[in-house]
DNA sequence: AAGGTGACCGGCC
DNA sequence: TGGCCGGCCACCT
């Protein structure tokens, strides 16, 4: 449990936790928040983990082009998209709509 | 130990 | 943003 994988792991769910209420980010972002903005794909890895723990809100993190990528790893198949508009952000056939208002920008308030 | 995989990103047309 | 290709890096079998 201690392991340095795992921190990295750690962190993507930290940022993730803390992503505000209606909005969205993409992984990139969390990627470079974390300082491995080339790791991009191991947030996603680090996502599907995520499904061991319902403190991750996965359903705000999304590709760069606002697209519901990961839509398709959740429990149904427009359970994300739901979410999402539960939270007031606009989603048609798995885009975002006005993707850059409801983008949110990843820091490290650790 | 080696190879394959992936919820990505950036660049180019 | 649309599509294709290459690169990157940790995880899994």
């Amino acid at each position: 449990m201690t392991s340095p994988s795992d921190n990295f792991f750690e962190k993507v769910y930290a940022i993730a936790r803390q992503i505000p209420y209606g909005k969205v980010t993409s992984y990139g972002a969390i990627a470079k928040a974390l300082g491995t903005a080339r790791s991009a794909r191991m947030v996603g890895w680090a996502m599907n983990n995520c499904h061991h723990r319902d403190d991750i809100p996965a359903h705000r993190v999304i590709n760069r082009k606002g697209l519901l990528t990961g839509k398709h790893h959740f429990d149904g198949t427009n359970l994300m998209q739901q979410l999402l508009e539960n939270e007031g952000i606009i989603v048609v056939d798995n885009q975002i709509q006005d993707f850059e208002k409801v983008f949110w920008t990843p820091k490290m308030d650790l």
